[in-house]
DNA sequence: TCGGCTTAATTGTCCATACAATATGACGTA
DNA sequence: TACGTCATATTGTATGGACAATTAAGCCGA
């Protein structure tokens, strides 16, 4: 009993949670420096007079953190004297990560079939040569609001079936392509870029000459490739892309 | 015994596992819809025909996963009926989410002291009227090689005494000045525009008038404040942004 | 010296039990 | 009707115990 309030602060914590701090600062401290084991459950049992169970607690604590790893007939060896600490920026869809307003309005303006030149297929994710459906439209605040951004979309012609559906679709192409794919979409890669609006895309956005863009070029790739690329015109003067990037001292599930 | 084996997969799995499987399967499957309460632990325990740490060990997983909440007095109650899936970004350090190449080179071009007016104070996450320092630079890829970008720095006047410092300092400044703040980096957010670079920018530059730029604007975020407000003005025919996002069905840091 | 076997140590799984802490519902009283 | 009290249900914390699975070390024989 004496013992135990030697080797504890007395926070009103639960056991578990006091050692977890104790067993935290010895790594951080080198106490237990990377590489070594750890005192056995049975040896931690004893130190802190509290059942193995306790102890298991509070190391499963430590490896969730990733100060060490466990392992059957080996024990608990240090990995790390810091917990996990990564930057993240995470999203609950796809929607979200592109700041695409939901309330838009799409308007196709023409589809045909291109074959890809070099330069194009490397952007696009495909091959030099190969068809692919192009799709040109322009994004509207609302229906006879004002143009937001201009969007050519690139499609493999082997979902030409699923393009034939497109101008009924209000939500994202690639939701509607997701369905018919082999497998979700598992990446994407999107590169932005500031270039000169095209003249014909100016015409269409009601722009002047002359006028510069943010171009925000996006693949979605499943596992069974690209299901589509989308360049999106945004007028320079009203796109301003956004980032928040968080640390995160936890999982960020947690 | 006979019961055990009509409930559970026979798949050599732990126990806990496989009432895991179960009850996940039936969350998908909306036997208990959201919002609703799942069987207590002690109904399970006797359905399972398991101990109640054995099912404990289960439902720590739902909740971990997010399918989950569980209250002392309440009970286990079902708030989704999908596995966390979100997408993301993540990065160990702010150098590899910035893209800064290591070895390149930076230039400081002069300090000043300038007082934020109404707009500027808004994009660097000060106040109007503020004192804040002003550090002006060119980052080049080696010494003597190429410019990369022009780069204004803004610094709340309270780290004087570290600007004094960046000029030998060939790391990035914000680590230099997380070193001196109250806490360390908890945000950065980064804006990107498609902006004219200004002139006496272009010709630290070596561009021609009219040249056009790719602006990074980055606020790096303590717990006492922006520690820094970067701006980084890249010619827009030498910059893509690149960025790549992954789907996650677990936590990210597993 | 190398390989196989045995033993001991260590963590993983599972059980039963007990008490604590919290929430909820029912009942009684003002 | 509102508030307080009490009983019950539920999850959280903690113990002790047992057996399984894996690993490492030591020993012995070829």
């Amino acid at each position: 009993m004496a013992a135990r309030e030697d080797s504890l602060l007395n926070e009103g914590l639960p056991r578990y949670a006091q050692i977890q701090k104790s067993l935290e600062q010895r790594l951080i401290d080198g106490i237990y420096p990377i590489g070594s084991l750890m005192p056995s459950e049975q040896e931690l049992s004893q130190e802190f007079n509290s059942s193995r169970t306790t102890i298991r607690e509070a190391l499963r604590y430590l490896r969730e953190r990733g100060y060490v790893e466990r392992r059957q007939g080996v024990g608990t060896r240090v990995i790390s004297d810091t917990t996990r600490s990564t930057f993240f920026q995470s999203f609950s869809s796809l929607d979200e990560l592109f700041q695409v307003a939901i309330e838009t309005y799409y308007v196709v303006l023409g589809v045909e079939t291109v074959v890809l030149e070099q330069e194009l297929a490397e952007m696009v994710g495909g091959l030099a040569g190969e068809e692919w459906i192009l799709i040109n439209g322009v994004r509207w605040t609302e229906a006879g609001g004002k143009p937001i951004c201009y969007v050519q979309s690139y499609v493999p012609k082997r979902f030409e079936h699923v393009v034939e559906q497109f101008p009924g679709h209000q939500g994202p192409f690639f939701e509607l392509l997701e369905r018919h794919a082999e497998g979700s979409i598992q990446e994407v890669v999107q590169e932005i870029r500031a270039l000169p609006m095209p003249q014909d895309f100016s015409r269409q956005l009601g722009l002047k000459p002359g006028s510069w863009s943010m171009q925000l070029l996006r693949r979605y790739v499943s596992e069974g490739g690209v299901l589509i690329a989308s360049f999106n015109w945004h007028p320079a003067d009203q796109m301003t892309y956004v980032m928040r990037i968080h640390r995160s001292r936890e999982q960020p599930a947690d």
